[in-house]
RNA sequence: GGACCGGUAGUUCAGCCGGUUAGAAUGCCGGCCUGUCACGCCGGAGGUCGCGGGUUCGAGUCCCGUCCGGUCCGCCA
């Protein structure tokens, strides 16, 4: 039907008779002469009809938005000083002889213009329509693109792409499961899998050696801008590798796509273990673009009471720590209230402020709501220890350590955007040495990642001392965004028991949960590990979308739900009858 | 589960301290127009002010509830 796409004409098809099908992005009528704009995949192409050819004239007058056309026509150079830079095929024109209006359209819900600024609800309900928006038409290609290269590395280093499940059952990991039940077993379910976790590692007992899928995961639970009920997963896992060779793997597919798609040239990303990070960004996935630390200073305050910040009392575990900010006495008592606010989400209960004006003055040279409260002395060191200049603004965080670094962390990240001190463009960097356990509210401990995760001491030591254990578990950090992540997976049965009775898990429990899985490990195991990167996330920030909704061909709203099928919907009773459920009467 | 923002024409929004017939832009429809490209000019149609209740002589506007969309916290790797 079609000898070209409206996108890939220019000047070098000049004279030649070609025909192309698409929409009608835009019309033009100036009476005696009509000028359409039609769209497809690749782009966009101004045909012109003269009233010369009546026949394709008149048809063209006929014509609306979103009509789809067939048109053959000439390719020429556009008229002296008629030509458009701003379109890729703006130095040619196709003048039509003959148009096909293959279907018409209903006038579009909105315009499909880069000037308008729709609301979300009504692009999901239209998504066919949105779709056709170049920007969204892009990054779906983009996303395409990238796919394929990450198949083609993975295939050139040995991977085998292999599907694995999608009726499955509950796994450990935390995240709620979506539900399916069983016709065939009344009363029982399978659940859609949150990751292949299991299964991939039963590929590597079963020799596979190198396994990878672009696999779709589910997790019922509530939504953020970068986060979907059904996401995609490359999920990845090798035999016979430690977490060094792993992580060249990974980390040069990523940088070989940076490269390929984005001509991006990555580097070598830093390793930076958990400790580290905590201390230094206050988060376990810090954005190294923003060139702000933590600096402790709890040795420092210990004359000083901490309720001067609205913290707790001075004890071991509380964290007290400074964040100057260079240029931030120039911030204003309302930009300052906003920062206060803003901690406040993560449970901070003040944020107190010292702001430089002139070093050489001394006490009189600063401006603080808290310094009479502190020896001049300590606020001197203070200073000093964060190097703080004229201009400058120190923020202090006291409280419980997981409040400082959430709110400070936050903050730090937060100020750095607000105030543009981004100082590079991307910041890849590895996270090693987590801790393999973390307390959980009732003094129990919780795997960090999922008890799989082989630790980096003996069973003994493990059981000695769980919390100071550290995992063979590696997170891809880029931007401020956890990309991916994995670990070493536990091989010996000795070990995946003792990790079992830290975490209280019971024989009976876990023979009941995975017990296939423990009889998989003790049937020839081979050393094994992997990670997994989120892809719609990773296209989110190769992108630059500020949601993962715009990466995802057809998202879910925040509350789970699609406005084009308007699912979730109501089932028959009778197919409810079928599956031995019944609903409980609503009050 | 919680905090905050929003919901008025197909779309994006304005609508003041509660007061006459709810506006603008754009889109749509009709007319005119031979070089536009977010074409231009003239005219026209288009509204359950999310929904329910309340206060009031009077509610788009105030109050309560509820639904929907979004951002975030909790949750989630």
């Amino acid at each position: 039907m079609r000898s070209h796409y409206c996108g890939d004409l220019n000047e070098t098809f000049t004279g030649q008779t070609v025909t192309l099908c698409g929409w009608v992005h835009r019309r033009r009528d100036h009476g005696g002469v009509i000028f359409l704009d039609l769209r497809d995949r690749a782009g966009i192409v101004q045909l012109v009809f003269d009233p010369d050819a009546r026949e394709s004239f008149a048809a063209a007058e006929q014509v609306r938005s979103e009509y789809v056309l067939q048109v053959s026509g000439t390719v020429r150079l556009r008229p002296e000083g008629t030509s458009n830079t701003d379109m890729g095929t703006g130095q040619v024109e196709v003048l039509g002889s003959s148009l096909l209006v293959l279907s018409a359209a209903r006038t579009p819900p909105f315009q499909l213009d880069e000037h308008a600024d729709v609301g979300e609800d009504v692009r999901l309900r239209y998504r066919y329509i949105d779709l056709r928006r170049p920007e969204m038409m892009k990054r779906l290609q983009f996303r395409s693109k990238v796919s394929n290269s990450i198949r083609n590395f993975l295939d050139g280093e040995g991977f085998l792409d292999i599907e694995t499940p999608l009726l499955t059952r509950a796994t450990p990991e935390g995240a709620r499961d979506y539900l399916v039940p069983s016709r065939t077993h009344p009363g029982r379910f399978f659940a859609l899998p949150q990751s292949p976790q299991l299964f991939k590692q039963i590929l590597m007992v079963a020799g596979l050696d190198r396994y990878y899928q672009i696999a779709k995961c589910f997790r019922d639970e509530d939504l953020r801008a970068d986060r979907q009920p059904e996401f995609t997963q490359i999920d990845i896992e090798t035999s016979f590798m430690n977490e060094d060779q792993i992580m060249r793997v990974a980390e040069a597919m990523i940088r070989r796509i940076f490269l390929d798609h984005l001509a991006v040239e990555l580097g070598d990303f830093p390793k930076m273990t958990y400790a580290e990070a905590m201390r230094r960004y206050g988060s376990d996935k810090p954005d190294l673009r923003i060139p702000l630390e933590l600096t402790d200073i709890a040795d420092l305050m210990q004359e000083v009471d901490f309720k001067v910040f609205s913290g707790p009392a001075n004890n071991p575990e509380c964290r007290v720590v400074a964040l100057k900010v260079p240029g931030g006495a120039a911030l204003s008592r309302k930009q300052i209230d906003d920062y206060t606010k803003f901690v406040a989400i993560y449970g901070a209960k003040g944020l107190a402020w010292i702001k430089v004006n002139d070093l050489d003055s001394g006490l009189e040279g600063l401006q603080s709501p808290i310094i009479k409260f502190m020896p001049e002395q300590v606020v001197r060191d203070v200073l000093a220890r964060v190097g703080a200049g004229n201009g400058d603004i120190v923020f202090f965080g006291a409280d419980s350590i997981k409040v400082v670094n959430e709110a400070m962390g936050a903050l730090r990240v937060h100020v750095g955007h607000e105030l543009g001190l981004l100082d590079k463009p991307w910041a890849p960097l590895w996270v090693i040495d987590f801790p393999m356990f973390e307390l959980a509210g009732d003094g129990s401990l919780n795997s960090l990642h999922h008890p799989f995760t082989a630790p980096s001491c003996t069973p003994e030591e493990l059981k000695a001392e769980p919390r100071n254990a550290l995992s063979r578990a590696y997170d891809m950090v880029l931007n401020g965004t956890e990309l991916g992540g994995g670990s070493i997976r536990i091989n010996q049965p000795e070990m995946q028991q003792t990790v079992f009775e830290v975490l209280d898990i019971g024989p009976e429990e876990a023979e009941e949960k995975f017990g296939f899985l423990l009889t998989a490990l003790a049937s020839g195991c081979p050393p094994h590990g992997g990670l997994a990167f989120g892809l719609d996330r990773l296209i989110m920030l190769m992108t630059g979308a500020t949601s993962i909704r715009e990466v995802i061909a057809f998202p879910k709203t925040q509350s789970a739900a699609c406005p084009l099928t308007d699912a979730p919907g109501l089932v028959s009773s009778k197919q409810l009858r079928e599956l031995n459920i019944r609903l409980r009467e609503q009050q």
